[in-house]
This record gives structure tokens, C-alpha cells and sequence, in this order.
DNA sequence: TTTCTCTAAACGATATATCTTTAATGGTAT
DNA sequence: ATACCATTAAAGATATATCGTTTAGAGAAA
């Protein structure tokens, strides 16, 4: 059947003048982002054109982008997929994540506000009550959201784009690390990155940060991995 | 006059089956990389399209996937240009490079055989070539293919991507930087990553990673952005 | 002279038609 | 039964036509 995916994307929502071809990358990206689009799977421009209602053209330049992002594989004979994840592949995302996230908060550090740090504590907030009503998609999105509200304090901005590069790579395995993570402790560490904030601890700061992605995908990630075979 | 970028991109070879827009892709990644489009370049579709002698279609695609690695800023208006270069930013980049290769390196090193430290050895005697000649933008290539022969030596591959990026956001500054390096050093610290390389000496191998990286661009850039204003 | 407005040209965005490549299918020969 | 080839269907790649937005410049008004 033409224009069937084989599966579902979450909607997103599509203000004006948001362009077909941001709207097709916003759809994938977010998919991509909550697992809803998990590993293996392919993706077909017209199928895709047809499925959010626009034309192939602006669905290719997004699948581009997202190729680019490292998010998607092309395949030799030009096929798009989502790449299958490997015990290899995440040990080293997740120490990408780990070193990547320590330099931005580190360098991020020096222009902490304290007004930021309350803001922080709101999402942190946000994320206990969606914990709480079991809406891990918005749970998902809220973490990347209190992650990312401190490392765009830093002004010189060359870190950020790479660190969604590999929360997205990580991305598609997140329903799996999910169900596996609901099942054993649902625990961050964002109490302690706060707290080394306020007293801009940057060492602490440092440790919170490791023992949250440890503890968030990293064991969990692990688990799946080293089950599934 | 339309098809006039104001400016020349250096040719690439175009084998056979390679698509227009992976020839877009290569010409303008190659052209960013030797700093033979300078910051600030405003990037017209039609223009491209013309000069390199095929449609706007793969073109665009081609900047949304610059755009997507940071090489290429998209402006509020909807154009495209090669982003300016600040001394915070460059600052950033600088320490990103260091920090993602020395990542990239430590984890290559338990990969390493003798076969690579000889053929990056090679690279390296090129390299040695192209200064006498004074070809600076293949030295600049070979430079390139120096560090991403180790880089890739590791199997499980996260890391080269990113760096990849950075080093597209430095290129364009490439020129300018040159330009200054020669008048001053033309050091690289190549013989003292081989020389770890062989010993498989994970600390000196940073060492001299971040020598390499600090003595290439670093000082010069620094220099350049702080004589300018 | 400066600023505002209007209009035309330039340019990006998108839909569509068409071309090319790759995959699938069925039939034939071994 | 299997391997191979031919034919056809599917999917990606690209050129092109068209649409909407943005910019720039001429001319008018302050």
C-alpha cells in the first residue's frame, strides 16, 4: 500500500510559517527522539510525503538532515534506515554523552544564573509529575529539556549541536531502555546537578552529570543489549 | 547575473554513480574545508546549481545537510551563509577538537597495528611534499587524512562524525589561519603522534594530539581574531 | 536629505513529472 | 530443484514549473 509507513509517528504540532520541510524534520526528529521509530526500521520518502500530507521533496531534504545528524543510515543502495543499535556503538554514545555533557557544563558553569538553576528545578519538577502519571514520551522530552536549558547558558555555542547529534543516535533505543528502566529504579540525578550548580561546584557538577547518564541509559542500555542475544 | 557566486569552488572529480547532490556535497564540504568559501559567504541555490552544472533540487540538499553540521548557518530570512567566525567561537571549537580527538585517539589506540602508524607515516611524508611545494590546501587535506586514519581505526565509529564537524566549522577560516601559520611555524607534532602511536602510549599520545592541535590552529587563529578588531 | 511606500526582481519552497537505479518476480534452461 | 536471465514494479534522484516571501530600488512625501 502506498503511503504506509508501517508504523506511527506522534504528531507535532505545525505553527504558521513553519516550512513543510521543518515541519517533516520536527515530525522524524521527535520520533526519533521518544523511540517511536526504533532501530531497523526504513523509511520511505513517498510513504513519508504521503503519511504527513506533504509532497516528497522537503520529506527528503529532513531524511538529508537527519543522515547528516548521523541519526539515519544510507545504505549502499540508497535505502534510508534507522541504524541498528550495538553493544559497541553505545558503549561509545554514552561516553560521548558523558564527556560531551561534563564540557558543556563545565563551560556552561561560569554564566549559571540563579534565576536558571530555579528554572531547571521547575522541569525537574514537570519530569517527577509526568513520572508520576506514566507519560514517559513528555518524560523523555523534559529530561533533554532540563539537560539542554544548562548548556545554552554558555554563549559560545559549539558543543550543543553535537550533543543532540548523539541524544539522537540514542534516540530510536529509548522505548526499549525505558521499559527496561521502569522496571528497576526510576531515579536522576538532577537533585545533585542542581545542588552543584548552586554552590558552582564544577567537579561535582561533573560527577551529578556521569551519574545521571550512567544511571539513565547507560545500565539500562547495557541490560538490553547484553539480553537481547 | 545569475549563476555567479561571486566566488570559485575549487573542482572535485565526480566519478561515475556519484549522485548530483553527492557532487554538490563533496565540491562545497571540500570547498569549506580549504577556506576557499570564507565566512560570511552568502550561498545562493540557483547560483550553485548553475555553476556546478546541475538543478537547485540536489543543491539544496546538499546546504540542509552543511546546515545540519554546523557548517553552514541558516538565517532568519531564509538565506544561507558561511558562519562568521568570533573569538569565543573559535575559542570553543578549538577545545572541542582537542577534547573529541584525544577521546578519538584513546579509544583507536588498542586498534593501532604497525600497517597504520606506517601508512599514516606516509601521509605524513606527503604532507612534508606539500610544504615544499607550498600547496597548502592539499596539505591541509592530508592533514585531514592523517588524524582520521587513526580515528578510524576504532570500529565501533560515534566519534568521527562530530569531529568531522568541527573541523568543517573551522575550515573556512582556513585560509586566513594559513596565511599566518606560515609566516611563523610551519610545526606539525605528526613525528611525536608516531611516536606514541608505536608505543602505544595513551598519555603521550594526547600530548601530543593537543600540541598538534594548539601549535596548528590555535595559536594562529588566536592571533588572527585578535588583530583584526 | 531622509524616510516611507509601492512595485518589480530575486530567491527560496514546494509540487510534480520524469528519469535512473534497485528490487522483485516469473520463466527458462541446466 | 536450482541457477540464471529477462521483465516489471518500486523507490530514489533530478529537472522543472510554479508559488509565496523577501529584498532592493524608484519615486513620492515629509
Amino acid at each position: 500500500m502506498v503511503g504506509d509507513t508501517g508504523f506511527s509517528i506522534p504528531e507535532v504540532g505545525r505553527h504558521a510559517q513553519m516550512t513543510a520541510h521543518e515541519y517533516a524534520y520536527a515530525r522524524l526528529h521527535n520520533g526519533l527522539m521518544v523511540g517511536a521509530i526504533g532501530p531497523g526500521t526504513a523509511l520511505k520518502i513517498r510513504a513519508l510525503a504521503e503519511y504527513f500530507g506533504i509532497s516528497p521533496t522537503p520529506v527528503r531534504e529532513a531524511l538529508r538532515r537527519l543522515s547528516s545528524e548521523s541519526a539515519l543510515e544510507v545504505l549502499g543502495n540508497r535505502r534510508i534506515i534507522v541504524p541498528r543499535m550495538t553493544a559497541g556503538r553505545f558503549e561509545e554514545l554514552v561516553l560521548l554523552r558523558i564527556e560531551l555533557e561534563c564540557l558543556a557544563a563545565t563551560r556552561a558553569l561560569p554564566y549559571v544564573s540563579d534565576i536558571l538553576v530555579s528554572r531547571m528545578g521547575e522541569v525537574d519538577t514537570r519530569m517527577d509529575d509526568a513520572v508520576r502519571v506514566q507519560e514517559f514520551d513528555r518524560l523523555t522530552v523534559l529530561n533533554h529539556e532540563f539537560h539542554e536549558l544548562l548548556y545554552l547558558a554558555n554563549p559560545n555555542q559549539g558543543v550543543m549541536p553535537l550533543i543532540k547529534s548523539v541524544w539522537l543516535q540514542l534516540g530510536p533505543f529509548q522505548r526499549q531502555i525505558m521499559d527496561r528502566v521502569i522496571g528497576y529504579y526510576l531515579v536522576d540525578h538532577h537533585k545533585e546537578i542542581l545542588g552543584a550548580l548552586s554552590a558552582r561546584n564544577a567537579p561535582a557538577l561533573c560527577r551529578a552529570i556521569r551519574a545521571d547518564i550512567e544511571d539513565g541509559v547507560g545500565r539500562a542500555g547495557d541490560e538490553v543489549l547484553n539480553a537481547a542475544p
